[in-house]
DNA sequence: TGTACATCAGTGAACGCGCGTTCACTGATGTAC
DNA sequence: TGTACATCAGTGAACGCGCGTTCACTGATGTAC
């Protein structure tokens, strides 16, 4: 409570506005999002801005790690709702909600996984909550994998330099599972961001009349791909 | 050889490197491109572009014509190339292709497949060439299914919906084949796109070893989910 | 083949707008004694 | 509790740059007779 803390929780405060604000705009210009525009909008002068943020880029980044952690908070929540044992149930969930979370967000889901912004890269620490629901996917196998219900995949033989790309990615993201059942994962995966970037991206040409019962069928196909039962 | 095509060829030399120059600009500006810069580069002045092109847009839209066309070349050729009669050769060839042509000219995929651009409207001209490729996938089916070479998929059920959808796309795209097969075909695109995208747009986080041979892998995985043989 | 006229490409200046960022400043809020 | 000083948010002007598009124009190329 001391006077401190005022400032202090003001300035959270405008952090957020600023925030909250720069995503509507997000909207209409996409990733090139002017801070002046940001900042007309709160009735502010542009160089105000500079007191919160260093640069563009910098807003930039934080909305980049505020929307995937967004995503982060709301797969974990669909997929905790799962029974632990429900492994497809779980994956399912999963895909189910990184769609709804995507269709909710369209802006924001264009600014993670569209094109890259030109002239922008983004700093490492955007990398780590990046791979949140991957993570979650991981875990969902490991589980399946340790309670044997994971169908074994048809003995294929990987080729050597995909077998060691994916021993790699096992050691980042995946322990402990077989290369072929990761490969997998990296496929099933593969498709998800492929059938939700079809349709927020209106590739699919004539907009589609349900594109969540598309994907959800589309998800228990994956499911059987990937071994779950 | 009338004095009037020499007018006309020149015209048509200005239009090609006008679309050359900008191609060039598309791989450090992405979607915003800038006419000025273009005319700068071609050591004219920013006004001369006008007798071209009414507008920014309209340039635009020439290079996405100009990259689906490209693109949709590049494949008929690389599926052409394989025995008509090995349906699981000639998908593997589309999809290889699709993801080499990416490799080779990233700025126009992720036009194409990235995100929208903001402001920007693709007019109806572009739909027809981007849904080249797609065309030349239901050929492959078609003939597969004609030559009884397509593994029936396992009695499954789409729900009603989504059956409906399927329905519609085969009326559109993949004329004569069954609903679940039409799903199935839509299912493995996506995952190509999502495979590529992840690629090119830099989403595997660290950058992968050999891209080229996973894809490989997935698709002949997907080749027999397809139920090609 | 030569001449008068029409077409068209490209110029240069301008309009009106946008942007990110810097800097010296005012005035309010917070801290130390 | 009151006062002197330090911190910090926000201002307003400016720098230096970019952009798409319009418009009246010059001069070259092409056409009709």
């Amino acid at each position: 409570m001391s006077a401190a803390n005022v400032r202090t929780r003001v300035r959270a405060e405008m952090i957020a506005e600023i925030k909250a604000v720069a995503k509507r705009h997000l909207a209409t210009d996409g990733a090139n999002l002017s801070l002046r525009a940001v900042t007309r909008d709160m009735g502010m002068v542009s160089s105000a801005v500079y007191r919160y943020y260093a640069s563009r880029d910098e807003l930039l980044t934080a909305l980049i790690i505020d929307a995937y952690d967004d995503l982060g908070d709301a797969v974990d929540k669909a997929e905790g709702a799962v029974d632990r044992n429900d492994h497809r149930g779980r994956w399912i969930a999963v895909g189910r909600e990184m769609r709804s979370w995507a269709a909710a967000h369209p802006p924001e889901y264009a600014l993670l996984f569209g094109a890259p912004v030109p002239g922008y890269q983004a700093p490492q620490e955007t990398v780590e909550p990046g791979m949140r629901p991957l993570r979650v996917v991981a875990a969902i196998l490991r589980d399946a994998v340790a309670a044997g219900a994971l169908r074994p995949t048809p003995g294929e033989r990987l080729p050597r330099t995909t077998r060691e790309e994916m021993a790699r990615l096992r050691d980042e993201l995946f322990p402990g599972l077989p290369e072929p059942i990761v490969f997998r994962a990296v496929t099933a995966w593969s498709m998800l961001f492929g059938s939700i970037s079809f349709e927020m991206f209106h590739r699919y040409g004539p907009v589609l009349a349900d594109p969540a019962a598309i994907l959800e069928h589309q998800l228990t196909e994956m499911a059987d791909y990937l071994g779950l039962r």
